[in-house]
DNA sequence: CCGATATGTAAAGTGCGCTTTACATTTGTA
DNA sequence: TACAAATGTAAAGCGCACTTTACATATCGG
């Protein structure tokens, strides 16, 4: 799974805090989730997905089994 | 956050032991997430939502501050 | 060069998602 | 009514999601 957190945040010209602070998560959590550490809860997911206009789906990438 | 996951298991005329099985989760997983005990994680609502051919949003209800 | 802003790492603590095992209750049907 | 299948409850254990605090490194404008 990876996501495109960093990359949508970055469109918006925020810093890693003032996303932090708009999600009401820790910087910590931005950090680890753009960096891979480990997945968003489905709750946070959703919090994110909504934040930047988008579905689940198109902020976090589940690459498939594609065979 | 509510979650159809009993309506559409039984529309599919399954068992939770059965889905369980399919999903390669215990049936205890889903009995807690059919009762609302707790949230799936983020991959395993993946999981479920590509089950059905739905969309996470579309299995899991984040109902939303409607004001 | 210097200070501010942004990003990163480290490490410990808490609660939840999921498992495992075992037993209880409900429901359907022969 | 009796048995089987389906659903539910209980409780302990493990690892991960997220927090908190502290410090390190990088980048950049003045």
């Amino acid at each position: 799974m990876t996501n495109r957190i960093a990359q949508l945040r970055k469109a918006r010209g925020l810093s890693q805090a003032e996303l932090a602070d708009r999600l009401e998560v820790t910087r910590q959590t931005i950090i680890s989730l753009e960096n891979g550490r480990y997945n968003a809860s489905l709750l946070l997911a959703h919090k994110i997905a909504r934040f930047f206009d988008l579905t689940i789906e198109e902020v976090f990438l589940f690459e498939e089994d594609t065979r």
